[in-house]
DNA sequence: CGATTGTTTGATCTCTCTCAATGGGCGTGG
DNA sequence: CCACGCCCATTGAGAGAGATCAAACAATCG
């Protein structure tokens, strides 16, 4: 961990974001409570530093927050990519889950007690925050829907559809997107094994639906297919499904 | 629907919620641009006065979230009692869900306008409501890695768990808790088939981990066995489960 | 009181997990 | 810079948990 200095970070050029409407001197003021931690992949963090928790936003790379069963069994109940905000004030008490970076990353831990005060500085800077946290809320709703009722390869077509809309895509053209994690920890987000994971990804590919390329990219060459399946439509055949 | 009349609201009276925070002031400007609805179970409601969403608020009874797929397929993906906010402004676009009452219900849907001006003017107001969005959020987690890896016997022990929490127990003790909704939503709700719901419900009580009473009531007998199942811990078998 | 909706039990099937083994890629350390 | 080792990805064969189907019963609502 090092002390943050967040008139340097990347952040704050980003007026739409919590970090870019503060002003210098409540940066000043964040800066000296918080600090930022270079995550290798795996690595967790404890988002504690006293009891109340804390604010964690990722500066770059990917975290996630993570579910582990008595047995080994591992959950990603959500993953959390540049600019997002992890707001665990509070949450000390009876969470289950810890933070866990899927990728290497790096992020900025922000104590409770400033980030606190200066939400009630900023009208602006709270109203972001609830921005985010709506949009959080939609997002697990729709991954609740995706674990759901969903067939593992409707899962996946889910799953590509969120990366696709999490990186700004909005039309229909042929889209190139990265899968932000490796297989392992997707298949622990999508609540599937690696190896259906892999199956899954080369059933989309025989359908045409996707192109795969070094590099954890995907080519996404049938957007409306991907929707209908994903949407339950089609079932999992690959030609001519039979139906009853 | 029927002109709200925040005044006469049940919910203002908890100084705590969202609501018993507002200004008399407030409540009037919030009333002329509220309505309540009456739902009869299964009903659904229409967020959208027009296009940009609304705020509901859950005066009494429960609803619920629901995805449908094209094949018929539905999840519950959140549930909402007295008190809770289910916020949606700006979800109109690209949200799958719609709100459906699980048990009959009454809500108050506030306009975005309104409900947006007075948080603008009351910093209490908007505390509360990002408490209970990270609240949400916490809930939707927990929900998430119940949904994922676990088997079904340890999903319905996870639910009960958080009917507890939900209802207000902390303790130890033998509690008594009503399972807010008819098993077909649970069923829903926990990604399972009623058949099944009904198949754990008789081996939890087969454990002697709880007893059902008519009326959809749940004695939590053993309170601390059935967090270690939900956890994970102890596998489905009834007596002397074989581990590898 | 009739009709619809919800709950429970039993038998069978299937999708996904599990287990096992191989190959590739990346980072680490020499 | 190269070689080693670990982690990750992929493929195949077999097993099991839960879904599905079918039917009878209970409860709720109008």
């Amino acid at each position: 961990m090092s002390v943050c200095n967040c008139k340097s970070c990347p952040l704050i050029d980003n007026g739409d974001s919590l970090c870019g409407r503060l002003t210098s001197k409540q940066l000043q003021e964040i800066s000296r409570h918080s600090g930022t931690f270079a995550l290798k992949r795996r690595a967790t963090l404890d988002p504690m530093p006293s009891e109340e928790g804390a604010v964690i936003i990722v500066i770059d790379g990917v975290v996630g927050t993570q579910n582990t069963l008595t047995d080994g069994r591992q959950t990603i109940t959500a993953y959390y990519t540049r600019g997002d905000i992890v707001d665990l004030r509070g949450a000390a008490t009876h969470m289950h889950a810890h933070l866990i970076a899927l990728t290497r990353a790096q992020v900025c831990r922000v104590e409770t007690a400033a980030f606190q005060s200066v939400l009630e500085s900023n009208h602006e800077a709270c109203f972001a925050l609830t921005s985010k946290l709506r949009e959080q809320i939609s997002l697990m709703g729709e991954h609740a829907a995706d674990l759901g009722k969903k067939q593992s390869i409707e899962r996946l077509a889910s799953f590509l559809l969120e990366c696709h809309i999490r990186s700004g895509y909005n039309d229909s053209k042929p889209a190139k997107i990265a899968i932000p994690m490796p297989r392992i920890s997707l298949a622990d987000y999508m609540a599937l094994q690696p190896e259906t994971v892999s199956r899954c990804m080369r059933q989309l590919e025989d359908m045409k639906l996707i192109e795969t390329s070094a590099g954890n990219l995907v080519t996404i060459r049938d957007l409306v297919r991907l929707k209908e399946l994903a949407a339950g439509g089609s079932k999992p055949g690959l030609n001519g499904a039979i139906e009853r």
